[in-house]
RNA sequence: GCCGCUUUAGCUCAGUUGGUAGAGCGUCUCACUCGUAAUGAGAAGGUCGACAGUUCGAUUCUGUCAAGCGGCUCCA
């Protein structure tokens, strides 16, 4: 008797195929072909085919199937957990970039001698080559099966909300509730978990991972939850992969804005002053200064308006804005002032309570009502490095990037609604030249839509605001990502993400489109037919935080900033002392240049001269010798150790200058004969 | 704010199973004046994060607090 045959499209191209044929099959000769993606869903390779299945293989190596192999590691670090801690209860366990989690209630949080004991067993449990089962059960039986697993229980009850662990691939939601079993040689069930799959054929796929760390996490992420405890590993498709992996952390850290700002003497955070609150060193001051400098120079050329407003203020201003409703814990508490109290404790002058300002859109909004304010003057663009205080929980204080105290380069632009749009582009497309200035060049945008649980204002308003703003990131050319219920309370935003050096992303400028507090402030213009109109408020910072591009930039160049932002752009080292006056005289008039300038005077010997300055990271080292003194010449030397000797002074002071100006990175003599050109 | 970890010289880190400490780099002094990533010698520098408790004695053990680190939560 003939089997029974099914077609299938296999690869794009029509297929007969056995009925009982599955992609364990289909795919056997080739043992990087770890799960199916059937009909568009990814699914368990042994998963039975029917007639008109669509069947593409998933390698390991491929995003799909290192979501589906990190999610079968963290079956095999839950099953291992298990059998050390068999009271641990568990959480869930989702594949997540680069790797994987589990979280589980213990009594005793994990120790770093727990990771190295978990490690082996799941060592030992991926040598046992035990295979995945995929096995559908009743609500009923899952309740039984999971009786003593009280999280499990609760996702029971969520699973038809759609509540799902897996991450980083698609979730194929059957509607069902599923268990995986992990069947040891002789078939025998010794571990399971509920889950929705897929999984890896078999734990040998598991070929390189690595346990990283345990922290605590809220059961479902709120923090009202239980706290649980989560350990975190990585894991990839070779050895290879994932020591490039640990290389690329190493080169990560590497770069950490927090140790580099410490090498090179840039800023700290002084305990006295107290956490997230940094002082800035003379270094770090001349790169933030040479920051500025090019902000001021391009919005002035823009069209921006200067102002500048003080740092406290009373608490009034924040009501009505909707600040201190929103926002009252992330601010400083209040210092109550003014307040006049009789013998007797009565009363007798009402006091204010003043605040430290978390924002400065509040007091922008108070210089555009000054006076009236007619169409003619719109678009109105204020510009104020303004520095704000916001009270940032403890634990979230983070470096330069995440501080109590921080100054913003926030401009607020009141325009038309006819001109909102206009304004925007042309917003967007200055926000994106500066930043590439700065040297950042790949980009993509996200759109930041309402928080329906904090918002003030209409739908419709809401509606426009975002629209608007869509259309713009649209238009704009580059990719638009949603981000639902991230707006700012009082409207959508677009957000510029960039990418640095090294691949990470971070969020720097934001444009946010408001209809909501020019009504709370009661906004007007003059229209051109004399009536009284609302203007649109449009805010923007570019930089975002000052301290925290400052730290992108830091950690995007490693420290080894473009010559226009170098703390200390040329160091001047003589061969011996009687060659220090011809290389000073240099010096002084590069620095005349408002050039920043150091001249090494030190007893050092020249050999560890050279290696001071080439570990400072400074773009040129300037040496002077005999030979050089008798031409009248400078050598520089360049980062990475090429050379350009005898250098006319006149030559050296214009090509320096030329550099500077041209905002060149200059790294080596290339770069320099380049920039110099 | 929550959980865990950490805190010893300016920096990076040893060390003391409870008897108040050491290296390298850096700093200072002296000598060396040198052409491309560490010259040599000497010296100074620490209430071992702070405060309590236990102890004859605490940097070491316990507790509280502070700061930092890794996450979680949050981020106008």
């Amino acid at each position: 008797m003939a089997e029974q045959t099914i077609s299938i499209k296999l690869n794009g191209s029509a297929k007969e195929v056995e009925a009982t044929q599955t992609g364990t099959d289909l795919f056997a000769e080739d043992k990087n072909i770890i799960a199916v993606r059937l009909n568009g869903k990814p699914r368990d390779l042994y998963t039975p085919l029917h007639d008109g299945d669509t069947v593409e293989p998933i390698a390991l190596d491929s995003e799909d199937g290192l979501a589906i192999m990190r999610h079968s590691a963290t079956h095999v670090m839950a099953q291992a957990v298990q059998e050390i801690r068999p009271d641990a209860k568990l959480g869930i366990g989702p594949a997540i970039e680069n790797g994987f989690y589990y979280d589980f209630d213990v009594d005793k949080p994990f120790t770093p001698d727990d990771l190295k004991e978990i490690d082996k067993c799941m060592k030992r449990i991926i040598k046992s080559s035990q295979s995945f089962r995929r096995r559908v059960v009743s609500e009923d039986e899952a309740r039984k099966e999971e009786a003593d697993q009280p999280y499990k229980l609760e996702l029971i009850g969520k699973k038809k909300e759609g509540i799902d662990e897996t991450v980083g691939t698609e979730v194929p939601n059957q509607g069902e509730i599923t268990m995986y079993d992990n069947l040891d040689r002789d078939g025998n069930i010794v571990w399971k978990d509920l889950c929705q799959g897929p999984h890896l054929p078999n734990t040998r796929y598991i070929k390189a991972f690595k346990l990283e760390r345990t922290a605590a996490a809220y059961w479902l992420g709120d923090e009202h939850n239980p706290s649980m405890q989560r350990i975190y590993g990585t894991a990839w498709a070779s050895k290879e992969d994932l020591k490039a992996y640990q290389a690329r952390m190493e080169e990560a850290a590497k770069r950490d804005h927090r140790k580099l700002g410490a090498e090179m003497d840039l800023f700290s955070f002084p305990e006295e002053i107290g956490p997230g609150l940094p002082v800035f060193h003379p270094k770090g001051g001349a790169i933030i200064n040479a920051m500025e400098d090019y902000s001021r120079e391009m919005h002035r050329k823009a069209g921006y308006s200067f102002v500048q407003t003080p740092h406290i203020t009373k608490g009034g201003l924040y009501e009505t804005s909707g600040h201190l409703q929103w926002y009252k814990d992330g601010m400083f508490p209040p210092m109550h002032l003014d307040e006049e109290v009789d013998e007797d404790g009565n009363i007798t002058k009402k006091g204010f309570d003043y605040y430290l300002k978390p924002m400065n859109c509040p007091m922008h909004n108070l210089i555009f009502k000054s006076r009236q304010r007619s169409y003619k003057e719109l678009p109105l663009r204020l510009f104020e490095f303004g520095t704000v205080y916001r009270y940032e929980k403890s634990g979230e204080v983070h470096g330069l990037t995440r501080v109590r105290g921080l100054t913003q380069d926030d401009s607020h632009i009141y325009c038309t609604r006819d001109q909102m749009k206009d304004e925007l582009k042309s917003i967007l497309n200055f926000v994106l030249k500066v930043l590439r200035d700065f040297g950042l060049s790949d980009f993509y945008l996200e759109l930041s839509t309402k928080d329906e649980d904090k918002f003030v204002g209409s739908d419709e308003i809401w509606t426009e605001a975002t629209e608007t703003l869509r259309e713009v990131g649209e238009e704009s050319g580059l990719d638009l990502v949603a981000d639902p219920g991230g707006a700012a309370f009082y409207g959508p935003k677009i957000s510029v993400q960039a990418r640095d050096a090294i691949g990470r992303t971070w969020q720097i400028s934001t444009i946010q489109l408001d209809f909501n507090l020019p009504e709370r402030f009661k906004l007007e213009y003059i229209a051109k037919d004399g009536t009284h109109q609302r203007p649109v408020m449009i805010h923007r910072a570019l930089f975002g935080s000052i301290e925290r591009f400052f730290a992108i930039l830091l950690e995007h160049y490693a420290g080894a900033f473009p010559v226009w932002l170098a703390p200390v752009q040329v160091t001047g080292i003589p061969v011996a002392d009687e060659f220090a006056p011809h290389l000073q005289k240099f010096i002084d008039s590069l620095t005349q240049e408002t050039v920043r300038c150091e001249m090494d005077t030190s007893d050092d010997r020249f050999g560890k001269k050279i290696r001071n300055a080439s570990k400072s990271k400074v773009p040129f080292t300037l040496i002077a010798g005999e030979d050089d003194v008798n031409k009248n010449a400078v050598s520089f030397r360049f980062r990475d150790g090429s050379q350009l000797n005898g250098v006319p002074v006149d030559t050296a002071k214009a090509d320096i200058l030329k550099v500077i100006k041209s905002r060149a990175q200059v790294n080596n003599a290339d770069d320099f004969a380049a920039a110099t050109k």
